[in-house]
DNA sequence: GGGCCGCGTTGACGGAAGTCAAAAAATCGA
DNA sequence: TCGATTTTTTGACTTCCGTCAACGCGGCCC
């Protein structure tokens, strides 16, 4: 029996589809692997070594410049695939938010099952198609929206994305969750400083919008003001 | 004979590793068009009702929020697709910066077409990837960096772009172009206003790294510079 | 419990880029 | 060729957000 077949992410990550003569010999090229919370799993600009299914937690993917500026350019979540088959070097560092268990393989072993297993190919151009739909849509909160709206945005797609994976599963989106980042790490999300981050926190709890229970807590009280101020 | 065997695109565009047969088939499927400068190809939030290679021109990929502010989130070169596959809505606009020839296809042909040639839907699957990295590179740039650093990324990616399609077929970067680009549309790529984009090109102008002949002209005096500059 | 440390909040201030307005330059049509 | 229109540039002013600095709070270890 391979691990698979206990796995909470079998129907759901690019795996899915695969008969079980296809998952046997896909378990048998891939391994287990824990990464704990700040630890990093794929390094920007190296050689792209290995790729990823997430299983569960929730990493960050992260461009940086020389003087040290970070943006986070896409977050992974429980299903999805991280790291870049087909291709020399990543564009992204890859570091675990929360602790975090994949299912990782070497690039190389990954790239050779997926030539010879379209429907694996195909869910993965799926998953990148929609990666890139969301990566775009988050240039136009980059590139024209301000502090307020950035805030705004990020706590109801937040609420979304971490609907799915409580113990609740998928009963619309959440209206307490726990957020998986610092406020440095909200900063780098939305290309602002950790200063207006707090800012923003603090004036939309205390006009009644969100209420703060503890650092990472966040419960969103009147939902609607939030979707107004995301524009 | 189709019209594949002539097109200029044939070798470098996703359809490149068909065989004749298949290029016939996908030749019956897809029709030529020209879209006019200005001219709209693909709406955003609409059916995603077509799909498309660029045979010659550039094209603009954009969201707008409802207040009209708009973000350019990708430019289309010759060889490049456009359009969402496997989706019910594409989430960027599609409009011709210059005369552009493209070679249309119904969503649901080539989605099925796709479907059926794995080899077509890995070329599509490299092709998004790289498309993702380049996305991310440009949510660094929207985030993180000031004007003159976007001025100046912006300038050199122009050179390195634009060097492939003209009459010097990859001689490097190009040392003098046209940008398909209005200062409003520069803008819109950078998450800038058309003011500050004027007075950062009259400040390079002026620093005598770039020389202005005319709107649309730039040349490159101190590519060295531009480097330093786009950090 | 007390002190330390990291993270987050708050305040004061300045500057980079946005806004508004007008002039200048390029484009276009008659 | 000239005037009309659009695009770009330039200037004056404003504002939002970044920077710098101090303070507060909670967790943690001894």
């Amino acid at each position: 029996m391979s691990s698979c077949d206990t796995c909470v992410v079998r129907n759901r990550a690019i795996c899915a589809g695969l008969d079980n003569r296809e998952i046997e010999a896909l378990n048998h090229i891939g391994r287990r692997r824990m990464v704990t919370a700040g630890e990093p799993l794929i390094w920007e600009d190296d050689d792209s070594l290995l790729v990823a299914n997430v299983i569960e937690g929730v990493l960050k993917l992260t461009t940086s410049t020389e003087d040290g500026r970070e943006q986070i350019v896409g977050v992974a979540y429980p299903s999805d695939f991280i790291g870049r088959p087909f291709g020399q070097t990543s564009s992204a560092s890859v570091v675990a938010l929360t602790d975090a268990r994949v299912c990782v393989f070497s690039r190389n072993d990954f790239d050779r099952f997926a030539r010879e297993h379209p429907e694996l190919e195909h869910k993965l151009l799926e998953r990148t198609l929609a990666e890139l739909d969301r990566t775009r849509s988050w240039m136009m909160l980059l590139g024209r929206k301000n502090a307020s709206e950035k805030i705004a945005t990020f706590l109801l797609e937040m609420s979304d994305r971490l609907a799915e994976t409580g113990c609740t599963p998928a009963f619309g989106p959440a209206k307490r969750f726990s957020l998986p980042f610092s406020r440095q790490q909200v900063a780098d999300v939305l290309g602002l400083t950790i200063e207006t981050v707090s800012r923003q926190f603090t004036k939309l709890k205390n006009e009644g919008v969100i209420e703060l229970p503890s650092r990472r807590e966040v419960e969103i009280l009147n939902r609607g003001a939030l979707v107004a101020l995301a524009g």
